[in-house]
DNA sequence: GAATTATATAAGATTATGGTTATATGTTCA
DNA sequence: TGAACATATAACCATAATCTTATATAATTC
């Protein structure tokens, strides 16, 4: 049996990933495995800023976290039941794909990877 | 050539879709033209509440109206960059179906259709 | 154990969102 | 023309979203 999923999740999902950061941040992650400072160096953004975000994708589970030393590194959750549909939306994005190998071309530390 | 779609039109298109309501409309009118009056029916909304949500897809150019005395008939723009995307996108989002089935029974206004 | 680094959390300001009520607009019909 | 109906817009309010700065937490290194 499946994880049900209903409509009010499909409009939450929707409205997480209606964030031009997150969006960049979910399509990154499906791409490799991120670090936090990843994302503020991406999207030259505060610190905090992106800890928020992650936590709006925390909460709603589409993410993993790995602890390594100082740093943490994200992944998509994969038992997530919104990973099904998550992964058809993304390829389905026009222009996600270059937009995204750009992004992560831009991240030029070193030390947390 | 194709219209272009950047990752901030479609953080648009995700925000938009990120309300229960919204989402609910696009995926009715997915299946059939409405009218306003369905969905203030439908959703047990005020109709400036409805028009207002309306308006929001309009200005992202989701949707095409077609008068008819008292009526405004709604239908999903086939001309929008992003229809390809939102149609993979409804098929994709899991129990969708069964929920715009059971919304559209509930439409009892004959009047206008 | 103190300094450094990465990350999270808290508190506050500003703007966006989504509803309400009241009113305007435009069509139809008597 | 005026009453009835469908819809849009305006003004307002409460809550949510998103950023900022300051501070807390936890691991690492000297």
């Amino acid at each position: 049996m499946e994880t049900t999923v209903d409509i009010n999740d499909v409009a939450e999902l929707f409205k997480v990933l209606g964030d031009h950061s997150r969006l960049s941040m979910v399509a990154m992650m499906y791409k490799k495995e991120c670090c936090v400072c990843d994302f503020t160096e991406c999207f030259n953004m505060s610190q905090p800023a992106v800890s928020q975000h992650l936590k709006r994708l925390r909460t709603l589970g589409l993410i993993t976290e790995r602890k390594d030393g100082y740093w943490t590194h994200l992944s998509l959750n994969s038992d997530s039941p919104f990973m099904e549909m998550l992964s058809k939306l993304l390829a389905t994005t026009p222009g996600l794909d270059a937009h995204v190998d750009r992004l992560l071309a831009s991240c030029t530390r070193e030390a947390c990877c």
